[in-house]
DNA sequence: TCGGTTATTGACCGACTGGTTAGGAGCCCC
DNA sequence: GGGGCTCCTAACCAGTCGGTCAATAACCGA
């Protein structure tokens, strides 16, 4: 109902453009801003007539939204899958480790999502709720990772699992803020991860 | 320690109208946001003519950049002033607890200020280097507590102080966003600053 | 009282922007 | 070959907004 990526090798010439567009503003809203790009510059970027943008989408809004969504999905993983046979610990860390490197690779397009997100106004209860259900999953699954990290003695027990896991969160989200602002020679990510690291499973294995 | 309603003395009556332009400016900004407002629309709320504020101020963005630095004013303290004769574990503690409060208090004001300097475009140099050296400060300030608590075993030494408070302060941006973003009823800020503290001083006192 | 600087305004304007519309290719099926 | 979709465009429109300007009120020193 949404996305028809599987039509490969064809793609309608509408998909086509259509992602050319997004594509484009993307590009264009990250450098610029939502309110500083126009339609006609995106039309211009994208290769197309501004009216064929507006035939796609309805408003310059319904552009906006499609273009958080999308730079939304890398985001998205399949928490199930994310089980493997390692020790909780490794995964913890590799987990970790993803997310910053996800940071340093994406910075712009997080930078321009993460204000957007931050707008006293606009960002709608849909995309709101997106980011919520993935913040959701992934505490949930930090949350059973830590715990049977501490089952297996990986980890202390002085903590409390489910609020290690919002602690943990909030703070690879300063460490992306901290990033974003002051850039890594100011904020060595990987020493932060040390500590990170340190701080969990200080004083064992 | 700013608003000062009550005319004191005798403020010229330039800076009267030029303090009830920015005031309205900053409510409209973080309601509504910047692109969003209209200078006519901030000269209705502060009861002027939109030309007066032209007048004081040249451009639309020099009054944001006026708003913006307003609004980074409360964050400001004086650092030397701050060593008090609590011993350094407490004066840590309270120097979280004031941070959280103030983000609690603010928390509008702060969502505006920071997703305008997330912006890819705009964030003038100036503003930019204005949080770059609050930020040093209080690094620095933070290094030197954690140092002298090291040295009064208030703290373990198993943490390099300079990482430690950079550490700590990307924690606290952390928790800042959170809270930005899921409340206080999702993400307990007093429960977070106790993990804060067991973190930093566990196992001691 | 006068003259000049400071403070303030209503009226105006040019530029631009989001959005519309009427129409025209290209294509498919009958 | 013609009706009817999908895809796309140039030209246009209505409205808004940042910014200007000429005029003037309020204040202040002489």
């Amino acid at each position: 109902m949404v996305e028809e990526v599987s039509n490969a090798g064809n793609e309608s010439r509408a998909q086509e453009s259509r992602d050319e567009i997004l594509q484009a503003a993307t590009a264009l809203f990250a450098r610029r801003g939502f309110h500083e790009t126009s339609m006609a510059e995106v039309a211009r970027e994208a290769g197309v007539s501004k009216a064929l943008i507006f035939w796609h989408f309805k408003t310059k809004e319904e552009l906006f939204f499609a273009v958080l969504a999308r730079l939304l999905e890398p985001y998205v993983i399949d928490f199930a899958e994310e089980r493997s046979a390692l020790d909780e610990k490794t995964q913890i860390l590799k987990l970790i480790e993803a997310y910053l490197s996800f940071v340093r690779d994406h910075a712009d397009s997080i930078r321009f999502f993460v204000a957007q997100l931050l707008r006293s106004e606009k960002p709608s209860p849909a995309l709101n709720n997106q980011v919520l259900a993935l913040y959701e999953g992934y505490r949930a699954l930090l949350t059973d990772l830590i715990q049977h990290a501490q089952d297996d003695g990986l980890c202390s027990r002085r903590l409390d699992a489910a609020n290690t896991a919002a602690f943990l969160l909030s703070t690879l989200n300063g460490l992306l803020i901290s990033y974003l602002f002051l850039g890594n020679q100011a904020l060595s990510l990987e020493g932060m991860m040390g500590m990170l690291g340190d701080w969990l499973f200080g004083g064992m294995a």
